[in-house]
DNA sequence: TCTGGGGTCCTTTGCCCA
DNA sequence: TCTGTGGGCAAAGGACCC
């Protein structure tokens, strides 16, 4: 195989419909139906489905209304994050245990490299059944894995395994594993890209192979470089261990569009809430902020500001995002969704010290505090926002107008 | 495909400044 | 002082991933 010189022995391991999956294990009752976890019935989409409801054609994405016109009898169950990020902890804990390479990708999946692992634990194959095997014992939880000698080879491995399956794509088989493929399951090759593909007369990878270094750089850039490689099943990407989170963020769709601005400053203190809590509960503090507003036509606009410093005080970051919603056209135009993300996030203790210190300020991050232990012991989701409507005059009136508008 | 919620990364544009 | 250029940066948007 090409390369060879970046050849490690890389898995990729996935668990199978992981939030269905969870709610199935906590919910025995559940266990055998389909389970669809997303959103509302109205305006909802699939976030996950357990296996019981793939046959009626059902998939992630899908608007939850389509998914039960074809499975009635589903049961619906909201999206419970927080309790899949502690089970996320729990497997990358058991990842941990098998390799100190391991790069998580997102809340269910991540790489591990076992390269150095041969000796102690066995080739890539024996160390990714043994996951496997922990993960089902310890957990109850079903997971897939794909054995291979890079990042990308092993992710492909593993998708093909699915579900609750083991694959290991050898040197040798890696043309006829790849050739046959279809370009959008390359890593980075999505529906543009895919349609610009398509009217070069290009479908599958073995047509792919066709173009050369310098078409592909023409046509795409820097990613028609890395197209060039991944079709030949190069990749040279290290197992990143140390990645840390760029940014934070929640975001909302209202059953029903909202139209006064007043409510609209309301669900956006909500948001920053939740944001300012993850990052405190995280030591982070934040550089700027992302507002995001989606109409009800579904186009999208952003505004984005930076902080004079960092922060991670669920007023200030409300009050900036709230500046920014006076600049989009939210309180003319129905809005369906708002979102606030954290960026530039560092390590909460390289936060300045303040000059100056305001003692309004300083009292609220006492209070701030106490409320986070609150919320971490008791889950309470309204603590903070109640004391936050009672303290301060600015946030009442948004209350008011809520409570006198609509 | 009637369109969620969590992210990352890249490109473009405009602005400031040397 | 005018014009041009290019770097650095912030903001906005878009493609993509699960």
């Amino acid at each position: 195989m090409a390369h060879s010189q970046c050849e490690r022995t890389i898995i990729h391991c996935d668990m199978d419909a992981f939030f269905a999956a969870v709610e199935q294990r906590d919910r025995p009752e559940y266990s055998d139906r389909p389970v669809l976890v997303g959103g509302s019935r109205e305006r909802g989409v699939v976030c996950a489905c357990s296996y019981q409801a793939r046959p009626f054609g059902i998939h992630s994405g899908m608007a939850m209304s389509k998914a039960l016109a074809r499975c009635p009898d589903a049961v619906v169950l909201s999206v419970r994050m927080e309790r899949y990020r502690e089970v996320s902890r729990q497997v990358f804990a058991i990842f941990a245990d098998f390799s100190d390479r391991v790069e998580p990708l997102s809340i269910d999946e991540a790489f591990l490299d076992v390269s150095g692992c041969r000796r102690l634990l066995g080739p890539g194959r024996v160390v990714a059944a043994a996951i496997r095997q922990r993960v089902r014992e310890n957990l109850g939880l079903p997971i897939s894995a794909g054995v291979a000698g890079n990042k990308f080879l092993a992710k492909l491995a593993s998708a093909a395994a699915k579900p609750d399956g083991l694959l290991e794509i050898g040197a040798g088989e890696v043309d006829a594993f790849l050739l046959p493929l279809e370009v959008e399951k390359i890593w980075g090759v999505g529906r543009v890209m895919a349609e610009q593909l398509r009217e070069l007369g290009i479908t599958r990878v073995a047509e792919l192979r066709r173009l050369t270094r310098s078409q592909l750089e023409r046509k795409f850039g820097g990613s028609g470089l890395r197209l060039y490689e991944l079709a030949r099943g190069i990749d040279c990407r290290e197992v990143e261990t140390a990645r840390e989170a760029r940014s934070i963020g929640a975001e909302e769709t209202f059953a029903r569009d909202l139209e006064g601005i007043e409510s609209l400053r309301l669900q956006l203190l909500a948001l920053s809430e939740r944001v300012a809590h993850r990052v405190r509960r995280q030591g982070l503090a934040a550089a700027g902020v992302i507002l995001k507003v989606k109409y009800g036509d579904f186009s999208t606009m952003t505004r984005s500001r930076r902080f004079a410093e960092l922060e991670q005080d669920a007023e200030v970051i409300w009050r900036t995002a709230t500046d920014l919603l006076a600049s989009t056209d939210a309180g003319r135009r129905p809005v369906r969704l708002l979102g606030v993300t954290l960026t530039g996030l560092a390590e909460s203790a390289k936060m300045q010290p303040e000059l100056f210190p305001d003692p309004r300020r300083e009292r609220r991050r006492r209070l701030t505090g106490a409320l986070d232990e609150l919320c971490d012991r008791y889950g309470a989701d309204g603590v903070l926002r109640a004391v936050l409507l009672d303290r301060e005059g600015s946030v009442q009136r948004v209350k008011k107008g809520k409570d006198g508008g609509e």
